[in-house]
DNA sequence: ACAAAAGTGTTTTTTATACACCCATGC
DNA sequence: GCATGGGTGTATAAAAAACACTTTTGT
């Protein structure tokens, strides 16, 4: 029976093993100094092989019964304390022979990493150093080499933080409560580079957006005039949701 | 010890058990009914419990020595035919207990979904019909209920669509080499809606762009004037990449 | 001749850009 | 009083938006 011999063949081939996986996450967590005006990123140093002793994102593996946006809140809460934060997945990564491990310790099971993309205001952020672990923000400028394809990841979570600049409200959700105009500004300028509207401009749009309300509250810093701590009113910034619209 | 004796138990809240997961890959392919101005979603009935008779989005798990992006064409090439598309990674859903499989048949495996998004010509895709599963094309306006979460995972890949095709020159990877710019202007139509500038607006716009090139070729459709063919230019466009650029 | 589709032009309004300048404070 | 950072205004250029109009075809 050639016919049946022929959809045995088919269904063989079509059922090929299935892959295995362990599914990691790995954080791409950023953070601006305004005082040094500097992108940062958090890097923690592995203490096992494979890559001992090399820089790489915080990452863990998922664990039974946890969701991977569980997993990556998880390793940013063991990482780093923070009260504001953005967290968006970022993209995931799952060729074969990305990971080491593939090859020796296990029989046939992959690592697939769910990178995620976070960001936190730098002035808040607390550190959690546990003694053994190197933990530390470095510059996206001088960055070390990696672990895995941990400098690939960060490249995207890098293009990703610039473009959520451009287009959305995301720079809120990171600044204080209330914050002066200037202030945004600096974050703008520190991610996106000094290649946009002057400050006068930037403030003039904003400003008939019409989002940002005017506390009427002045904070002072050191000499020169008093600025006004401004808010984001997310009420009425709803319009503008799911349309185009450029911030720098 | 007790210091000893801590540290075990640190170490052992920190390994639970890790979770063991199939990859599976979903693909959200759209296309645009040019003729009846219709956004379309390729959708495929289920052969097998769990949701038997569910439409559904096509959908395979990653095998052995199989990245994550050859599952993803190689089920788009299983389903459909086609010369030009635009394909990106979409979203990775993962929480436990969207699979229904979960509970039952396995042993504590995870069932992961890496989306995958993409565009297709709808004249020249053709659909591969194997006589036994169900395979359409549904309006993105009327879809019936979808098996395990692809009702969300499409509604996700909807938004990206418009975004894309708000931001990016993704129209130009699924109209034919030379196209009108009255093709241009449905293909945004159909998916944006008809909410931004008119015809001739448009067609202002994005000739001052400059990436358009008239090849000079005229094409005529029934009545009317006859239009003329353009080409996008990709190098023409090259500056225009990594900056905010908004089509519609 | 006339409807239909393509393409051009014009007018008005709104934004962007580049500045110059005024304001309030610390020292 | 003057340097410093905050804030306002203005002149010019560019772009968006609305819409009227011309051109070229099929019937």
């Amino acid at each position: 029976m050639p016919g049946r011999n022929h959809k045995k063949i088919a269904a063989a081939v079509n059922q090929q093993p299935l892959a295995d996986f362990k599914v990691g996450v790995d954080n791409v967590i950023f953070s601006v100094d305004t005082a040094q005006n500097r992108l940062l990123v958090l890097l923690v140093m592995r203490q096992q092989e494979p890559f001992l002793n090399y820089w790489s994102l915080p990452g863990t593996l998922v664990r039974q019964g946890e969701s991977i946006e569980d997993a990556a809140y998880r390793i940013l809460a063991e990482k780093i304390r923070v009260k504001n934060l953005y967290l968006e997945q970022l993209y995931t990564f799952g060729g074969p022979k990305r990971d080491p491990r593939e090859d020796c310790e296990s029989y046939g099971v992959r690592y697939l990493s769910v990178s995620y993309f976070a960001l936190v205001r730098f002035e808040e952020a607390e550190l959690i150093a546990d003694g053994v672990t190197g933990i530390a923000w470095y510059p996206v400028k001088q960055l070390p080499q990696l672990a895995f394809d941990h400098n690939q990841i960060l490249a995207y979570g890098h293009r990703r933080l610039r473009n959520k600049l451009e287009y959305s409200p995301i720079a809120f959700e990171v600044l204080p409560e209330t914050f002066t105009l200037n202030d945004l500004y600096q974050l703008y300028t520190t991610v996106i580079g000094e290649h946009f509207s002057d400050y006068s401009n930037f403030r003039a749009r904003l400003l008939k957006l019409g989002f940002l309300s005017d506390t009427g509250i002045k904070v002072s810093r050191g000499a020169g005039r008093p600025a006004s701590l401004y808010k984001f009113d997310a009420e009425a910034f709803a319009p503008f949701k799911d349309k185009p619209l450029v911030f720098i």
